[in-house]
DNA sequence: AGTCACATAAACAGTT
DNA sequence: AAACTGTTTATGTGAC
């Protein structure tokens, strides 16, 4: 039966292997790395990129001038290295571009079904939108740098960038590859591109007494702004400044530009006004930030394997009432900043390195967690220590050990195979987590002075945070020995059973922050209320039966500046949050 | 390169 | 007998 049970997990641990691989690959190369190596190529990196996306592009007799629509930088002319795009990120922008120009040829149908018609004044849109990138003298200087050139067109196509031609070695990134497509789709009945404006407007104008490039007595055309006193004034204007010429061929084709990089901009809005509306559920459907299925079973299908097939859901990111809503956030608050990884494997020490704790982000993430098959990035260890810290009475059997995984991991509830395994490897294995005999049976409780000597964080990464971790306790003036001894001492004081068993226990505890999540929060959470409850006095009274000989030599150590580490550590309670950043390492 | 922490797999034994 | 629980060992990986 051994062998049974054996080979079940071995006909589990494929898939879970694969994923857990997988999973990992992603999370290591796709977050941090992946993203990182893409930048340090030469290629432009996604700040650039970004910039890429919302620039305005302007044809200047000296080039192509871009404004970006973000921060109104002006990038002109356009870097060499920008043309040694790779193509990843040439496929990327043609997205863009294909999708921009679905959605201009969409607007294009919307106009010809007069459902969006240029309205007077509506040409000064884009002019708008572009103001508000760029100082309006220095735009207008563009405009008029084109319209005052006749040979704009032709220095652009000097300098490569045919306007009339496919040109792939355009200075532009952006209008090289949306320009030359611009006459096909947005004007696919065939139209000349150039034309159109001229003709729709000396044809409409003179019916109807107005005109998208008229107002306010002034020519609207781009760079013009000839005075004419109405409107026939304005067409002979029209017709004889503003004829078919290069000139005016380019000037289009700017103003073409403009639309299509507001369009652009449109798209990007579009999705992301998409993003926070799924994101704050105002819609039934929505696609999936996330490459994973989640997992919005039910609670009663907690415990079993169950379902291969998880019902279709929404994503369901973290919605706690304490967490503020952060329409761009597609995790985990803390997963964002520690962790890429959210689809990571659980270990790792991220919430060490980063003093992460788990409490906090379970607290605020509960519910993102519970649905989202996503790893939750903390160790087996101190995923168990919450779940026992957060039981009424601070133990837990395995079995309801595997239910808190479960109840509260979509995680967990797919992958059973594995993780089980694994805590009762982690129960067994680390001291931090004794067993405890009762009248029902066994039961597992939590060690928290051996959880915190488990490991002493290395917090090499943020020496600067335990300097003001130090200086914010007080201690600014300590030195190594001192801080190690107050770390100790802390551990001390922690097993001391009096301590413990205070109402300072948990504030106590704090000082041990995590390097570990979970014990640097529970208590926090726990001030608050919300969560889990404090250090359990009768944690004192448990009967250990795992055998820990060699662990109270260590709780013995001299500890020379006991008495006065604890008077610094009764601290009221609004001290305490800074105590809980205190490192819990500098033991040796 | 060595060490450490961790995850994972698996064998094994005891208990229910 | 089967499932569950608990212990232990081995191995691989990543971080330091």
């Amino acid at each position: 039966m051994m062998v049974e049970s054996a080979t079940e997990t071995i006909r589990t641990t494929p898939s879970t292997q694969n994923g857990v691989s997988s999973l990992s690959s992603q999370s290591d190369s796709g977050g941090r790395e992946g993203s990182s190596n893409g930048d340090t190529n030469g290629e432009i990196s996604p700040v650039d990129l970004l910039h890429l996306q919302q620039q305005q592009v302007s044809y200047t007799p000296h080039g192509v001038w871009c404004v970006c629509g973000l921060c109104a930088c002006v990038r002109a002319p356009l870097p060499l290295s920008w043309q040694q795009l790779g193509n990843k990120q040439l496929a990327f922008q043609q997205q863009l571009i294909q999708m921009q120009q679905l959605q201009q040829q969409h607007l294009l149908n919307l106009q010809r079904q007069g459902l969006v018609g240029l309205q007077p004044g509506q040409g000064a849109v884009p002019m708008q939108s572009l103001q508000q990138a760029m100082c309006p003298a220095d735009l207008q200087q563009l405009w008029k740098d084109v319209a005052g050139v006749p040979s704009a067109e032709e220095t652009l196509k000097h300098e490569g960038l045919d306007l009339s031609t496919t040109s792939s070695n355009s200075t532009s990134y952006s209008a090289s590859k949306v320009s030359p497509q611009i006459p096909h789709h947005s004007l696919p009945n065939g139209q000349n591109s150039v034309h159109t404006p001229k003709r729709d407007s000396s044809s409409h104008e003179e019916h109807t007494g107005s005109h998208p490039l008229y107002g306010h007595g002034e020519c609207k055309w781009p760079g013009c702004e000839a005075l004419c006193e109405d409107m026939g004034q304005f067409i002979k204007h029209l017709n004889s400044e503003h004829a078919l010429d290069d000139r005016s061929t380019a000037q289009c084709r700017v103003q073409m530009q403009v639309v299509q990089q507001l369009e652009i901009q449109l798209a990007k809005e579009s999705e992301r006004l998409q993003a926070m509306m799924t994101h704050l559920h105002m819609r039934p459907s929505e696609p999936k930030p996330f490459n994973q299925p989640l997992n919005l079973a039910s609670s009663a299908s907690l415990m079993k394997r169950d379902t291969e097939a998880y019902p279709e859901g929404l994503p369901h990111p973290p919605t706690s009432a304490a967490t503020p809503i952060t329409p761009l956030r597609q995790g985990p608050s803390v997963i964002s900043s520690s962790s890429l990884h959210s689809v990571g494997p659980i270990r790792r020490r991220n919430s060490d390195k980063y003093c992460t704790p788990i409490a906090s982000e379970l607290a605020q993430n509960c519910e993102f967690y519970k649905n989202a098959d996503v790893r939750p990035p903390f160790t087996y260890a101190s995923l168990i220590r919450h779940a026992i810290l957060e039981a009424p009475d601070r133990q837990l059997t395995l079995n309801e050990i595997y239910n808190w995984f479960t109840r509260m991991f979509a995680y967990f509830r797919r992958n059973t195979a594995t993780w089980k395994n694994a805590v009762r490897h982690n129960l067994s294995l680390h001291k931090c987590f004794v067993r405890v005999e009762n009248v029902k049976g066994a039961v597992w409780t939590v060690d928290e002075v051996e959880y915190q000597k488990r490991r002493p964080p290395k917090m090499t990464g943020s020496p600067t945070l335990v300097k003001n971790m130090i200086s914010g306790l007080g201690f600014g003036s300590l030195n190594a020995s001192y801080q190690a001894a107050l770390a100790e001492s802390s551990l001390n004081l922690l097993n001391s059973p009096t301590m413990v068993n205070t109402s300072s226990g948990g504030s106590l505890n704090m000082l041990h922050v995590g390097h570990d999540d979970v014990s640097s929060t529970v208590e926090q959470v726990n001030s608050n209320g919300s969560c889990s409850p404090g250090l359990s006095p009768q944690h004192s009274h448990q009967v250990h039966v795992k055998e820990e000989p060699a662990e109270m030599e260590e709780d013995s150590r001299p500890v020379s500046l006991m008495a006065t580490v604890s008077q610094n550590l009764a601290l009221p309670g609004d001290e305490r949050e800074m105590e809980e950043e205190l490192p819990a390492e500098e033991l040796e």
